[in-house]
RNA sequence: GGCCCCUUCGUCUAUCGGUUAGGACGGCAGAUUUUCAUUCUGUAAAGAGGGGUUCGAUUCCCCUAGGGGCUGCCA
């Protein structure tokens, strides 16, 4: 049985890097017929924002990568959130203590900060808190237990540290990179539980692991440094046998390939880059959301998926349950992607055309609220269907059938007034009077006797038809005029036609 | 700087030693359309460089270069 964890920690708006991490994992543990876990790791009380958590428990909903163990639905291994953990982590990190695997350190943050200082005088490039300088400080390794216990009992902080033994080398597995190997004279003796009593990733993250019996982590290219101490954690507790396999992700990219995509990056490219829209006290300002710029949430999933994995054929148009069907770990990618804007807008496109009406309803009555935009005697449903085509984003739907809510038309008078003649105003005027009698008010029917009505006269088509086009919409091109008077009604339609009969150029 | 990872069209990628190096986005051209969008067709566009291994390397190995990550009592 697989189990998969997602485990982001609530600092702020999750982005679509960690979306990406949780959809692998969600994917392989569907895939597999195990499960997905939502693991809450809040272990860093000055950067915990309040509301993140939410946010990423809505946003894992609003995608449809429902967990099914977490800190809303609970489950056997509960609780998942970290901060309510804490008394596990201190008995473990204590436990390794007393196997001599770990030490207490006493060090002040200002005395680490000198022992950097004093490493980097003499040439230490990367100055580390390791066997090489851990006799010198003030840890349960220097003092005798004597002063030890004096120092616990008198309530002087202190962290416990992994005890790393130099010399030898730290074999990983990656499922995706294969072997990487790491010098233990590299690493350093990592802080396993802080002077706060809270733990650091690297304890809370395996025993938590351990503990709720993970069997496969996919976590971001970021970890891999790391992942070294991960294993010795693992062998210092004496859990290799049940250690999970490992798979770091390729990161994704900013568009320009330099670094990694962050979270600012919204604002500089313009693109969203969280998947909820946030107004929050806590966030300097609010933010956009694929959702509130019109994606759909199958599209993110869809071209997320896409991101640093492939299924190997040409189609690439899945729906979540398709990825299911299809995701093989094995051919997730080693290399990093670029963020890539036009592919993502046109894979909500793909979306977006095969949309059915009822699904979006909601919507865009929900757009409409927000902006104060009138519906009351459109018929949505049909205006949705003509613009379908031309959708990118839901969004889009007002801007691209403004003219459908207002009576303000935004002219584009330069191209009318180079279209515009008296000839076409009279026509225009003709046309107007002939629809008052037409019945029904179709497209088809309105095409009908507009297109007899253009020929009678003699001007060409592509002198009148962007009038007429403009007349109804301001702008001389888009969707079909024809479905457009259909859809406005015999009464507007006439009356915007009336309205471009009487059009001044400006001489 | 040190350690680690990565490297095929502009971008995302296929290729598991032998291919005219394929597809998608974007670009360009054309068809369809009254226009635009959609759709369809066509087209330009790639194996970072240098060494090996091999009958044969995009594919395996090494070096160089470039990019990225880590280097916190943050995750």
């Amino acid at each position: 049985m697989t189990r998969l964890r997602f485990a982001p920690s609530p600092t702020g708006a999750l982005h679509i890097g960690g979306i990406r991490t949780a959809l692998y994992n969600y994917l392989l543990a569907r895939s597999t017929g195990g499960q997905f876990i939502l693991r809450i790791e809040d272990t860093d009380q000055a950067r915990y924002m309040p509301g993140a958590e939410d946010y990423i428990i809505r946003s894992l909903a609003w995608l449809g990568l429902n967990p099914d163990e977490g800190p809303i639905q609970g489950g056997p291994f509960s609780p998942y959130r970290q901060s309510e953990r804490t008394g596990i982590y201190q008995e473990h990190a204590l436990q390794l203590v007393e196997s001599r695997k770990a030490y207490i350190a006493f060090d002040t943050p200002e005395e680490l900060d000198l022992m950097r200082q004093r490493l980097m005088d003499k040439g230490v490039s990367t100055p580390k808190y390791d066997a090489s300088v851990r006799e010198e400080m003030v840890n349960s390794l220097t003092l005798n237990a004597d002063e030890v216990s004096r120092k616990m009992t008198g309530k002087v902080p202190y962290t416990i540290r992994l005890l790393v033994e130099p010399g030898h080398d730290v074999v990983i597995q990656d499922k995706i990179r294969g072997e990487v190997t790491f010098d233990s004279t590299e690493l350093d003796d990592k802080i396993l539980l802080k002077a706060d009593g809270y733990p650091t990733y690297h304890l809370a993250n395996v025993v938590d692991d351990h503990l709720m019996q993970i069997t496969d982590v996919i976590r971001g290219e970021e970890w891999l440094p790391s992942t070294a101490h991960h294993v010795l954690l693992y062998r210092a507790f004496g859990w290799v046998d049940t250690m999970p396999t490992f798979s770091h992700l390729p990161l994704i990219l900013k568009p320009n390939g330099q670094g990694k995509l962050s979270k600012r990056d919204g604002q500089k490219f313009g693109f969203p880059v969280f998947p909820l829209a946030w107004h929050s006290d806590h966030i300097e300002e609010s933010i956009e959301g694929f959702d509130s710029y019109g994606f759909e949430p199958a599209a993110v999933i869809n071209f997320l998926a896409f991101l640093g994995w492939n299924p190997g054929t040409e189609q690439e148009i899945f729906s979540l349950d398709q990825l299911i069907e299809v995701f093989d770990a094995e051919r997730i990618h080693k290399g990093g992607a670029r963020f890539d804007y036009d592919k993502a807008l046109w894979f909500n496109s793909q979306y977006l055309q095969h949309l059915d009406y009822t699904i979006v309803h909601e919507r865009l009555m929900q757009y409409a609220e927000n902006e104060n935009i009138d519906i009351s005697g459109v018929h949505v449903e049909a205006v949705f269907k003509l613009l379908q085509p031309r959708l990118h984003r839901l969004k889009e739907f007002f801007t691209i059938g403004y003219y459908f809510f207002t009576d303000q038309l935004n002219y584009d008078d330069a191209e009318i007034n180079k279209k515009w003649n008296p000839e076409a105003g009279a026509l225009l005027q003709k046309i107007a009077e002939a629809l008052k009698k037409t019945e029904p008010f179709t497209a088809e029917n309105i095409s009908i006797i507009v297109k007899e009505l253009i020929a009678a006269s003699g001007l060409k088509m592509g002198v009148i038809m962007p009038l007429v086009r403009a007349s109804l919409t301001g702008a001389i091109q888009g969707a079909d005029v024809f479905e457009i008077a259909g859809i406005l009604g015999s009464a507007k339609t006439i009356e915007r036609f009336v309205k471009m009969a009487g059009w001044n150029v400006p001489k």
